[in-house]
RNA sequence: GCCGGCGUGGCGGAACUGGCAGACGCGCAGGACUUAAAAUCCUGUGGUGGCAACAUCGUACCGGUUCGAUUCCGGUCGCCGGCACCA
């Protein structure tokens, strides 16, 4: 009889032996195929591991030792998104410096990935807030600057009044900070801006090459917001001026009845003194002033707004003299700031012509009476009341008016993007500190590459101060230095950089982690890239996905990396909730710490459960049942030793179901469907059990197909049961498509698609043998006149009857 | 409101390209072992009816296409995620 499966002593063991065997590490021998599996570094907190972090770790260590199996070079490395505020934070309540607590989360961290067995290159540990790797992350900043992308703007931002700092509107979620929840509002500064959206087109572009997820791509896609329309000028009435504005539906332009400013729109400053209403007017303008986007939108269904009187538009193509409303429903911040109101084909429009009761004419024919709904359906419609564009479809409606449009010199085709531009100064300590200083002579200037990296100073707080300068303000001895252009004095930047930018290019440093005098050497990136699959949480489909891709066809354009995309591949995993199925939180009590879960059951048991659990896209309970299940799974496969028979090749009895599972596990682990790989391991053990023996050839193509989930029991059993060297140096095991089919299937016999009997038949049989067999196995219900037969081989016999 | 996704036993979830719905696991029930319990092993387990063979209903709901629909199409309801008056 075999010992007992002692989890402790026999993981500390392995995770021993594989260190001292650099048994993961990835070589620098580029003649080898390689393989860059990836997976979110993670930001160190002061929690420790969430048992949601095991979930993609896992997934990807199974494909990245499978790959090594499959005779890759395999770089599936690891390390440390470690600026932050929460380390902030938690170094102003403590009084501790943040690099020491970065220091000690990592190390807590690290400690317990490295219990859970993955397979990752360790030795390429990258960490942001070392000043050795942001060295590169100034360094690309400079890049940024020197050709035109990072920029300082006079703005209104979004402004955190917890944090202190200023937010992305990507970051902003509802009106409130995404980090802390608190309330976002306006405030102008002076604000470091990334020129994305000069790469908005070929961001869009590049998504056609990649593969990844479709609900990935969309999110992309719909962020970077392209749309297809026309600036359009309506001349003022009576004045020698225009208002432009952007629509996408050019072609209702004939059911323009009104149009609409937003409150910011310089057109009321300009024309105050004729605007009769005007105290109306400010009082509406204070009125939007104090709302924030949020509160604009969740007014969202009782419209608001007032006329200005005085003022009056007119429609380009017909001539007629249309009012002008104020409504925050127009933001500044998108297209022109100003729109043409067509109340029957534009949703918003109709609710807002409906409360202030203005005109409503249709142009679009198809749908319904629009005086009770607008119709917004552009594939059906067409034309009415619209002189040359009558009888046509709306797409031929637009091109044909864009070109009346750009040939009369009121109006051209535009594209907009709704993407806007990064915000990427953060009023902050614990961040880069942006390479540049402000001289009065010369402007913003970079400082030289020979200066960095441009390390944080000690400070005494790291508060941000109320202001909103950042701690590295009072920092006067640091602050004051030379123009490197002119030679006289000068101010540092001190605003550091957002969290997003060590994140933005860790992939390249992986390649190459100790370089002093680039990012990574060419060789390494050539070899490298791009990373062949990514794997990572969906909320940074948006954020992390869309800036790396930024930062990263910035520098192909440098011709500094060699791929125009840095992730071929890139798939999503899915949450892991508490018990109750709720998120899993402090306050709500249903936390699960993984410490305990190694502890008890051992980590091959965590990996196999959190492989298990459900769809690896989906969303997941935990279950501590399930653990117990896969502990119970992991015992079997221990005691299978006991059942150990001599025997080289598979047995006659055992073949083809071999076959079959190797097939099965090899391609599920390929496509996300872990849950049904370690099924199909269940089930054949299963087999086994009831067998009551396995030769050795079968034990050890099973140790081999369940290796990259539990890695350590197997390579324990494998060392138990003599087989020779390492499993993670064997052969990946093949199978053969002709040996995973059996000669005879069973097959329902169908009576008016309902099933009858099963029968059994060979596989190939012919149709009359078939139907005559399926026949005999139902005759005394066929009672029926005939009327039809069907019988697809493998599949189905179908006999209709009347 | 818009966009995306999902809806299958008591529970987590399977089901290739339209072909026996419920694999695998959990839970539960019964049995074996034990003084007993735990662990382990065996058997059963969608609902209803029947001793049983079997019949019948069943993949959110309504309808359609089809010899055959969890799968495809149209509509309705519910849940989750994202976005937020983006013109």
């Amino acid at each position: 009889m075999s010992a007992p499966y002692n989890h402790k002593v026999i993981e500390q063991n392995w995770q021993k032996i594989w260190d001292e065997e650099r048994a993961f590490a990835a070589t620098d021998d580029y003649t080898k195929p390689k393989y860059y599996a990836l997976v979110e570094f993670p930001y160190p907190s002061g929690q420790g591991l969430h048992v949601g972090h095991p979930r993609p770790y896992t997934a990807l260590d199974i494909v990245a030792r499978k790959r090594r199996m499959q005779g890759y070079n395999v770089l599936y490395p690891m390390g440390w998104d470690a600026f932050g505020l929460p380390t902030e934070n938690y170094a102003i309540q403590n009084k501790i410096h943040p690099k020491l607590v970065t220091k000690n989360n990592v190390e807590h961290f690290k400690g317990q990935l490295h219990a859970l067995g993955y397979s990752f290159d360790w030795e390429r540990e990258v960490n942001t807030t070392d000043p050795d790797y942001y060295h590169w992350t100034q360094w690309i900043f400079l890049k940024l600057f020197e050709a035109g992308l990072a920029y300082k703007s006079q703005m209104p931002i979004n402004w955190c009044t917890s944090c202190k700092v200023g937010l992305a509107n990507e970051e902003v979620v509802n009106g409130a900070c995404e980090r802390c929840g608190a309330p976002v509002v306006r405030k102008v500064k002076s604000q470091w801006m990334l020129k994305i959206t000069d790469y908005a087109q070929k961001l869009l572009d590049g998504l056609d090459e990649v593969d990844f997820i479709e609900r990935v791509k969309v999110s992309q896609k719909n962020w970077i917001g392209k749309s297809q329309g026309a600036e359009v000028d309506f001349a003022l009435a009576g004045k020698e001026d225009k208002l432009t504005v952007y629509t996408t539906r050019p072609d209702t332009l004939f059911g323009a009845t009104y149009m609409v400013i937003s409150p910011e729109h310089p057109m009321i400053e300009k024309y105050q003194t004729e605007i009769r209403n005007l105290d109306e007017v400010r009082a509406y303008q204070e009125q939007a002033a104090r709302k924030s986007d949020f509160e604009r939108s969740e007014l969202a269904k009782d419209k608001t707004g007032v006329a200005l009187d005085g003022l009056r538009a007119v429609n380009p193509v017909n001539e007629k003299e249309i009012p002008i409303w104020v409504s925050d429903y127009v933001l500044m911040s998108y297209g022109t700031g100003a729109i043409m109101a067509v109340p029957a084909h534009d949703t918003r429009d109709w609710e807002f012509a409906r409360k202030f009761d203005l005109p409503i004419i249709e142009v679009v024919a198809g749908g319904e009476d629009v005086q009770q709904a607008a119709f917004t359906d552009v594939a059906t419609g067409r034309l009415v009341n619209s002189d040359f564009l009558n009888g046509l479809e709306v797409a031929e409606a637009k091109k044909k008016i864009i070109a009346f449009l750009e040939e009369k010199k009121i109006g051209s085709g535009k594209t907009n993007f709704k993407l806007r531009d990064w915000v990427f100064s953060r009023q902050r300590y614990w961040g880069e500190p942006i390479p540049i200083v402000h001289c009065e002579k010369c402007g913003y200037v970079a400082l030289p590459e020979d200066q960095l990296p441009l390390e944080l100073p000690e400070v005494e707080s790291y508060m941000p101060t109320d202001n909103g300068e950042s701690p590295l303000a009072a920092m006067t001895d640091w602050v004051n230095t030379t123009c490197p252009c002119c030679g006289g004095p000068a101010k540092r930047e001190t605003d550091t950089m957002p969290q997003w930018a060590g994140s933005s290019w860790y992939f390249l440093r992986y390649t190459d982690p100790q370089n002093k005098q680039a990012l990574a050497s060419k060789e390494a990136l050539s070899y490298w890239l791009p990373v062949d699959w990514y794997n990572g949480g969906m909320e940074h489909t948006t954020l992390h996905l869309l800036y790396s891709r930024f930062w990263h066809r910035f520098l192909y354009d440098q011709k500094i990396v060699p791929t125009p995309e840095p992730y071929q591949k890139r798939t999503s995993h899915g949450m892991i909730l508490g018990e109750n199925g709720e998120k899993m939180s402090k306050s709500r009590g249903n936390v699960v710490n993984p410490d305990e879960i190694v502890e008890e059951y051992g980590a091959d048991t965590l990996r196999t459960y959190e492989m298990f659990i459900g769809a690896f896209e989906l969303s997941a309970a935990w279950s501590e049942n399930g653990v117990k299940g896969c502990r119970r799974f992991l015992e079997r496969v221990w005691k299978l030793q006991d059942l150990l028979v001599d025997g080289d090749a598979y047995s006659s009895a055992f073949e083809t179901k071999m076959h079959q599972t190797i097939k099965k596990v090899s391609n599920d682990y390929e496509s996300l469907k872990y849950n049904t790989a370690i099924a199909a391991m269940m089930a054949l053990l299963n087999d086994f059990a009831k067998a009551g023996s396995i030769n050795r050839a079968e034990y050890r193509t099973f140790l081999l197909l369940l290796n990259p989930v539990a890695p350590h029991i197997t390579e324990e059993l494998w060392s138990l049961c003599g087989y020779q060297g390492r499993v993670y140096a064997q052969q990946w095991p093949e199978y053969e498509e002709a040996k995973t089919v059996e000669d005879t299937v069973e097959i329902a016999v169908q009576i008016n698609g309902k099933t009858r009997a099963v029968i059994t038949l060979a596989k190939h049989a012919a149709k009359e043998e078939a139907i005559a067999a399926g026949k005999e196995a139902v005759k005394e219900k066929l009672t029926g006149t005939m009327i039809k037969e069907i019988y697809v081989p493998g599949r189905i016999i179908n006999i209709v009857q009347k």
